[in-house]
DNA sequence: CCTGTCAGTTGTGTGTTACAACTAACCTTG
DNA sequence: CAAGGTTAGTTGTAACACACAACTGACAGG
């Protein structure tokens, strides 16, 4: 019987450590730098898609970043822009782009990495082993069932 | 020796789960309903605030989400106008608010909370009980250090 | 009083997003 | 091989949430 009051309870402390956490991370402005680096968030996300696995479409940048695929293009643009990726046509299907880095965008996903490392690096040492061993179990879990429920 | 490579492999790993949630609960989109109810992000952080912790000035409130005074003026105000919060004027210091929720206000929230509740509850479902045993002590832990170098 | 500080407001500008209507490339089918 | 549908991307437009700066009114100490 009390297994559903545990889930209940485990549901609600849940609900209060990732509003902490949103909170803690200060999610709610829009910050226009990340890690020190004049990008914005949607911006920052794109430098590491299309650093992890290249070359993408900008459909297939839209749905890593679920966003919409003006927002997408428009992103891009700006990117190009300042010189930290390129849009060329996809040969085999010319209406696609392959939307690759330039060296100058690795080298900004680069020290954005570095920012971010040294950062989490300071986090990971304020937290005892356990807990460190407890996060890194919890999070794919909880990734895992948000992708799950998604649909 | 293997401490600072241990270190620096869970603080890569801690970046791309918490950029993997941020991705999954669609953060980067301007969610504009929260919960199935017409409110922005922050709007329902504020009524989760102000339902706990009662009364609240605006600068208190401001401070709490880390929004910049004016913002929270704002905010404050189309609450007011939508009915779910009331502004008196603190009789003791005539400058600043005690926000309060109204009857509705607090509906509102209760009704948000449920479906979150009920939300978190699928989610809850769907990990192993270590899954969420771990989940539950290493989010506090990873709040704890997030505010600690927030400082 | 007068001056400084504090809470809140308003004017203004910026940035990020979605939605809808469009173009151009490709593909299917009769 | 031409017609019509689909797909990738673009552009126009509007909504929204936020910050910053300049303001008003209330308070507090000399």
């Amino acid at each position: 019987m009390g297994a559903r009051q545990v889930d209940s309870a485990e549901a609600a402390r849940l609900h209060e450590l990732l509003m902490e956490v949103v909170r803690a991370a200060g999610l709610l402005q829009p910050d226009h730098t990340v890690a020190g680096h004049p990008v914005s968030l949607s911006q920052a996300f794109a430098l590491h898609e299309l650093d992890i696995d290249t070359p993408l479409s900008q459909r297939d940048l839209a749905e890593r970043l679920r966003l919409e695929k003006s927002s997408v293009s428009r992103l891009a643009a700006e990117l190009e822009r300042q010189g930290l990726l390129v849009r060329e046509r996809d040969p085999d299907n010319h209406r696609q782009y392959r939307l690759r880095l330039t060296d100058q965008g690795r080298a900004i996903h680069a020290r954005m990495a570095t920012t971010f490392h040294q950062q989490y690096e300071c986090w990971v040492a304020a937290m005892t082993h356990s807990e460190r061993a407890a996060l890194l179990k919890g999070l794919p879990a909880l990734v895992r069932v948000i992708r799950q429920h998604l649909h």
